[in-house]
DNA sequence: CGCGGCATTCACAAATTTGTGAAGTTAAGG
DNA sequence: CCTTAACTTCACAAATTTGTGAATGCCGCG
């Protein structure tokens, strides 16, 4: 995989916000460009595991690893070290899962991915559609099985646990927002 | 793909119990092996979107869609046309995902793969050691970023979320088996 | 109104993954 | 103790996926 990363990495846009060093800009480059770097990987490689594609799993971590939440195309691409084409691939799918969200930054037109803090794990609760494909694929096979064979049965009661899920998830992320409150005051970002 | 595989196949220990249709049966072989075969194809073709991989998702929806709710590898290989090695592949799979047990029928070595009607949803939210990894990550993560930074606080955030969701397992799968237990009665197997 | 920069799309090349055939291993049955 | 039948492992071939480079389209700015 040659993975020999280079090393001199001079990603210091990489911050966004207040990030008043002022200090000697001595020190190493950009925040802890290192650690960062390494979180983001050890995250993506969960990701991965989980399913999701690779370009999209480093992008992902990426975002979340960065302090704005939010980093331009460019960014990503610099940080990442990877093609614009593999970006933009990788953030059309991300889009479509509804894991990141697209702005425009009012003056140029680099366009910003972000993720809301909260965004993502509701995302990844709200798998609303991708549940229906599946209730749709079980329902069906009740029918072509037969409601009274024992196969039937089971795939009924599968259908089930996916509804009861969808039933319970509303509470469960209500329940969720409570405990972020107590934890964390008011959500600091959007 | 060489398809030659003898057809001969004994294979009619896949019925287990009552077969009661009634309308229209057809008589064609095995019961439905058309219905069953499209339910096979749509259901694994859904896990794999999910990022299951292709021959653990065929397997598993064929086992799902069993009467028995289990299978030898030699029933797998032939119903869905696939050589033994594949599917040990897969099942080794699978099991290490905690998605099927290995039973062992007392007489032949044959192996028997199956899923246990509850088993399946609970590996599904059992994600335990899965979970495990990723708190550990995200704890990475935060120590690395630093707990105080905008990036570090999203994470802990996050992490946050995940040990929620941990704790509210337990209690959604007990109200799942209440449910469970409404709508269907008593378990009828294992 | 035209220029300059960004992002997207297309087609291809490379790398990883997938599934098969054949040999290896273990255990039942004569 | 040997034969036989299964499951597993190994190495390879094929197919799908992945990421890049180059070309195209867009939009804001001068």
């Amino acid at each position: 995989m040659a993975e020999d990363t280079a090393r001199t990495a001079e990603s210091e846009q990489l911050e966004g916000s207040g990030q008043l060093e002022g200090a000697e800009r001595q020190p190493p480059a950009g925040r802890d460009a290192e650690a960062v770097g390494q979180f983001v990987e050890r995250f993506a490689a969960r990701l991965v595991e989980a399913g999701l594609p690779r370009m999209p799993s480093r992008i992902f971590a990426a975002l979340l690893a960065s302090d704005s939440g939010s980093l331009t195309s460019a960014e990503l691409g610099e940080q990442l070290r990877i093609s614009p084409a593999a970006v933009s691939g990788a953030v059309r799918y991300l889009s479509q899962q509804h894991m990141v969200s697209r702005e425009r930054d009012p003056g140029s037109r680099r366009e910003r991915y972000r993720v809301h803090s909260d965004q993502w794990y509701e995302a990844l609760a709200n798998r609303d559609t991708v549940m229906k494909h599946w209730e749709a694929a079980l329902r069906d096979g009740v029918h072509s099985l037969g409601a009274t064979t024992p196969a039937g049965i089971r795939l009924a009661e599968t259908l089930a646990f996916f509804e009861f899920v969808e039933t319970e998830m509303p509470g469960l992320l209500s329940r969720w927002r409570i405990r972020r409150e107590e934890l964390f005051g008011e959500g600091p970002r959007g």
